[in-house]
DNA sequence: CCGGACGCCTGTCGGC
DNA sequence: TGCCGACAGGCGTCCG
């Protein structure tokens, strides 16, 4: 593996981010022997337990994969549960380069190269378990992945029936379903032409059906243009770009709709901001 | 069980 | 220029 292949990975974390973070990451790290963790500040959501160095060195990378936001490693022994929470990012290093502030840890590889952790807010984690991974209580209870079999219309308009909280709240429910955040929620609901304030359960199963599929559309392109971005993203200083996602309805309030030109309005729901066009999302 | 509020942190931006 | 409040993409926890 040559120096030059240092990749940045971008943290902007909502599924369709931690899923480009895992694809950059993976090819680095299957199969890799760790050498050491080198932890410089234990404090993240949870802080990091003082045995987790010793747990990890040594120990071979067998695989690598995501579960929501989630990114599992699993190891010889084990599992690596790590998230990003809201400003986190991860990306492959040379094992020489020095740490910027918020650099929280370095995952040494054997082969020169390290995972490194940077989460300026630290509101993500970085946990070792030796449960088999989907036993452990941050994973067991997620509602299923947005883009696999168990979710669609169906599934939704069962789940929704007698909840009474507004749909943008819903679909952002872990329980319900993983991955979706505030970002996507408003631009799936935009795409879907619902308001976000609609009570979950006044949407019908047709309506399910589209929002369920404005999901997937909306997480899909995100990841897409992850995709491709990250190729534009190789650089050797190391510091971790933005790109900005295609988004139609998400920060936009006070500009025009791109369907009606009507002016897009601001709310609050559930602490949140929500941003939706009053004539195409009405009430 | 459900819904809503809160707090964990640092950084940035707009207004005065 | 500096200060101050608002706000930020997540989510576990607590309370009614």
């Amino acid at each position: 593996m040559d120096a030059i292949s240092i990749i940045p990975i971008i943290g902007m974390p909502e599924l369709p981010e931690v899923e480009t973070t895992l694809r950059g990451i993976k090819p680095y790290l299957l199969g890799q022997d760790i050498r050491e963790l080198r932890v410089r500040e234990r404090r993240l959501r949870y802080p990091i337990p003082e045995d987790t160095e010793k747990v990890l060195a040594g120990q071979r990378i067998q695989a690598v994969n995501r579960r929501g936001k989630y990114l599992l490693v699993k190891l010889g022994y084990g599992n690596l549960i790590i998230h990003l929470g809201m400003s986190g990012s991860i990306r492959i290093v040379p094992s020489t380069s020095a740490p910027n502030r918020h650099d929280h840890l370095d995952l040494v590889m054997a082969e020169g190269l390290s995972l490194r952790y940077r989460d300026p807010r630290r509101f993500g984690l970085f946990l070792w378990t030796p449960d088999p991974v989907e036993h452990h209580p941050l994973v067991r209870n997620l509602g299923p992945e947005p883009l696999g079999n168990g979710f669609n219309g169906a599934y939704l308009h069962e789940l929704s029936r007698g909840r009474s909280t507004p749909v943008k709240n819903f679909i952002m429910d872990s329980k319900v379903v993983v991955g979706v955040g505030n970002i996507y929620a408003n631009e799936a609901l935009f795409l879907a032409r619902l308001n976000p304030n609609l009570p979950a359960d006044s949407l019908s199963h047709p309506i399910c059906q589209t929002l369920a599929e404005a999901i997937r559309l909306v997480l899909n392109a995100a990841i897409e243009a992850g995709g491709t971005s990250l190729r534009d993203f190789v650089r050797e200083d190391g510091n971790p770009g933005y790109f900005t996602p295609n988004l139609k309805i998400y920060g936009r309030h006070g500009k025009p709709c791109c369907n009606c030109g009507t002016v897009i309005l601001r709310v609050k729901i559930g602490q949140r901001s929500s941003f939706f066009c009053p004539k195409c999302q009405p009430q």
